[in-house]
DNA sequence: CAGGAGCGATACCCGGGCGGTATCGCCCGC
DNA sequence: GCGGGCGATACCGCCCGGGTATCGCTCCTG
């Protein structure tokens, strides 16, 4: 199999019509029928069901779908990583650490400050991301670490290394009822009909239905909880550098939080060896 | 970048000869002196460093050998699952389990029992294999899951569930010295000058050098040691259906044996599922 | 030191396959 | 019943991947 033939079977898949599909990769549509025809044919399986309207992704078709997608991020993460390594090699080498925007701010200090005395230590490239975007730039080779939190992200695939492991909080607006308690219990934060959970954006960009607005930073997110729109529940660590007009409660019962440092296996470079290092010596 | 192209540059990086590469590719060595130019050319590097004699992999080219490695197995893993979620629709299904011939047999077993009364249970097929090489089935799509011993497997890069664990054990001829005692120590066993540790192949084939036979399976291991050149240390577990010619002696200080049921990240089809749950239920 | 062998690069040709346009066949909705 | 939407098919042209022949370079060798 071809990488040309996944990208055009992930398209159609994806697209669930041939003519988008076509249209997406640039190519006509004949071409297009016949390249995912003859993947079929060589498979010896349908892969989609044509309907009169549109197409259905079949048993195989599915399983495809998900594997083309994990053999498609390896072929770019080996362009992206020798692009870079040959780059590292006439320039100034960089490794490239992935961490969500506006979660674990110290702790990233931290580590950069280590790792930068460590002797041979090469520049950092910190690439702040949406939440859950880290293990995809991990995937795909566009970045080399990444800082997880469990049990929000998925670490499966990757080496990991626990960090440092902390409580929740829920963040709310100065001045509501809830804020001058103790602490709360989980249930009493997450179905306040007057200041609803947040929707976060699927790893595909759309967004799951509910009551609460969407968001997709962390600044859209501390704005709308000031606004009396939302509330949330975050790491402990979140509460450094809240704005003046919110407040936070622990939530004794929420699920701890773990932030972990991940790297794809089999790539210890001694860049990425050193960062690992740096981060659990202390 | 197209899998051709991958295979190519393997082949080349593997070999480190461009006619001899060409030869094992069924192709002729122009078209492939062109191929790899022009990966060369559209990466804007060189990967091979062209002697008089031969040549050698450059830094970007040892990155892109390990890469495409992966990209590789990704899309082979792709292919052969596909293949096989078609059969499944078709026929019977099946899962595939591989474990290393000769260990964790009576654990295997009753995971299997275990499995097998679950409502819903596939057929199980499974392949047994030599050390070590169980993770690089699971990597390229020959099976589904798989039973690791760490720290002797590489667990990296998959899903893992802790199973059992175990203390090691010597195992020595009949009449040895060393057979009679109630424990040894692991240096003790190590570097005996007339029984040598065997030396196991590496994933590519090849053996470390040393002083001890060569061996590739469980019975060549336990025929070696009938015979008075060799011993080893192996779980607990292997003590079990041992010949009666040999005998085995604790080693209180070797490290302990784990093991684990391992599968590819994102790929809990309901069978697999099944197979953790079971595994793990007891 | 000249000759030859080994190896990769280059020159050139051929054919298959990929992509394009035109058109068909089918099903659904009005 | 008819038109429109959608995927499949027919057919064509061109590019690119693969083949043979040959070159250029570097060692080794007698």
């Amino acid at each position: 199999m071809e990488t040309r033939e996944l990208r055009y079977f992930v398209a159609v898949a994806e697209e669930l019509h041939f003519g988008r599909a076509a249209r997406r990769l640039g190519i006509a549509q004949p071409p297009l029928s016949r390249a995912i025809g003859g993947l079929e044919r060589r498979l010896g399986t349908l892969l989609l069901e044509r309907g009169s309207r549109g197409v259905a992704l079949t048993g195989a078709g599915a399983v495809l779908l998900r594997e083309a997608r994990a053999a498609l991020d390896a072929v770019e993460a080996a362009e992206r990583r020798t692009r870079r390594a040959a780059l590292a090699a006439t320039g100034r080498p960089a490794v490239v650490l992935a961490a969500k925007a506006g979660a674990s701010d110290e702790l990233l200090a931290k580590l950069l400050d280590a790792y930068a005395a460590e002797p041979g230590a090469v520049a950092v490239d910190v690439v702040l991301c949406g939440p859950g975007e880290q293990a995809r730039l991990l995937h795909d080779g566009r970045a080399d670490v990444a800082l997880l939190h469990r049990p929000f992200d998925d670490t499966a695939g990757f080496d990991t290394e626990d960090l440092h492991s902390e409580g929740q909080v829920a963040v709310l607006p100065v001045g509501h009822p809830l804020s001058v308690r103790p602490h709360v219990r989980l249930a009493e934060v997450t179905d306040l009909p007057d200041l609803p959970l947040p929707r976060w954006p699927r790893p595909d960009g759309t967004f799951p239905d509910g009551p609460g607005p969407q968001v997709r930073d962390h600044t859209q997110l501390t704005q709308l909880i000031a606004l009396g729109r939302a509330c949330a529940v975050v790491p402990e660590s979140g509460r450094t550098g809240l704005r003046e007009d919110l407040t936070a409660v622990p939530v004794p019962d929420a699920p701890h939080v773990t932030t972990v440092i991940a790297w794809p296996p089999h790539s210890r470079s001694t860049a990425v060896a050193g960062l690992v290092r740096a981060a659990t010596a202390r």
